[in-house]
DNA sequence: TAGATTGTTAATCGATTAACAATC
DNA sequence: TAGATTGTTAATCGATTAACAATC
């Protein structure tokens, strides 16, 4: 009973362990040994239930009657996201979006560690960004595995950029171009839209003007 | 019958018709007059009985044997939507994040328009990025309403942004930064965390890598 | 022991998918 | 009509939640 699955961790419990992560990571700062469910919850947004039965995909590491203890449960995410180790990126696509990667120290605060960045504009290729020389694409040659890819291109541009990615034999990548990538089975692929964020958002404000009319953005000052 | 339900479109298809609707630009760009659940479901990176249970949510727009009216149903999604109307968009924080999205051409291209810039750095503000010129967050006055405020600001001053943007009548908040943010019931909040994305690719990597010894990032060359 | 809180069960809910009758 | 493709049903799957026995 004890030792449940160790393999399977649903997604929608993976999506949420970064999360806990976090929250882990900032009382660990502050000192403190134990925490509930309940608290814990409340920290990351969701359901004690929710975080009893995350946890318990990762194996029992809870005591009852007292909670968690954080430094443990920490590491113990941690290792469940592989985050012992230190992964390289690589960027490609150095315009404002590329550049603000680059620099993101919550990166580099998380195991994630920028080898290589690349853009295909002439113009940008051999100037420096955060310490690192932009390569053109079609020389990319980061000295080392890299561990995932990220596309800050324009959108014509993103398949070609993952199609020289996977080339190099990259496994992950995150898009920041909409439009759906065409890649091998074995690579990840996650997309962020920003433009489809704010549509679920303007989506649900619409309904709710529609729902009742006149509590929508109309009345603000 | 036909008519069905117009309120209550699910969440999950909520998130899916800003892909659709981007597929269904680019098609009517090229002219195409009709399209099937099946190409659709493959530009859209989902399945054909998916695309069809989708759109059944906003009634019916396909006609039996022949497709979708591309250039009909674009319309219907984006009414759906509520991009029929034109969203006021306010960036608080002016890194390179803020920088990166004040100048994102995909926003004013789907119907968002920004119409302030805030931070709270004495040393940016006043400053001018894109043609506007940076207001302090405490002094900030929108001239005319807020549909959605974009928060870019490093995370210790994420939530007295959102408080902020609540004081002024924002309903809907799209923040950069990690954690919870408080905000009144009526104020729908979404986060887009990269660090996070980056967390699920190197959680399936790192799966992979110990389900298959070898496999990984590490016989990349 | 008494109080607190976990880990797990079981019920519920929502989302996906295949299949096919309806129908253009 | 014959062929194509929708809209909808029903089965399945996965995720959430409340509740509570186990137990520190």
């Amino acid at each position: 009973m004890a030792e449940s699955n160790r393999r399977g961790v649903p997604e929608a419990t993976v999506g949420r362990l970064p999360g806990y992560l976090q929250a882990l990571s900032t009382l660990a700062e502050q000192g403190r040994a134990s925490i509930s469910s309940e608290e814990l919850a409340g920290l990351a947004g969701v359901r004690s239930a929710q975080v009893r039965k995350d946890l318990s995909h990762l194996g029992t590491y809870g005591v009852r009657g007292v909670g968690y203890d954080v430094a443990r449960l920490a590491e113990q995410v941690s290792a469940e996201l592989g985050l012992s180790r230190d992964w390289p990126v690589v960027i490609v696509g150095m315009g404002n979006l590329g550049r603000a990667l680059a620099s993101y120290e919550g990166l580099a605060t998380r195991g994630f560690h920028v080898v290589a960045l690349a853009d295909n504009d002439p113009a940008v290729v051999g100037s420096r960004v955060e310490g690192m020389t932009v390569q053109a694409l079609g020389d990319l040659r980061p000295d080392g595995p890299v561990a995932v890819g990220v596309i800050t291109t324009p959108p014509h541009a993103a398949q070609e950029v993952a199609d020289v990615l996977v080339g190099l034999g990259v496994h992950s990548l995150l898009t920041f171009a909409p439009g759906v990538l065409e890649v091998p089975s074995d690579v990840d692929v996650r997309r962020v839209d920003l433009a489809t964020e704010l549509q679920i958002l303007t989506f649900h404000q619409h309904q709710r003007a529609v729902a009742v009319p006149g509590s929508g953005v109309e009345e603000v000052s």
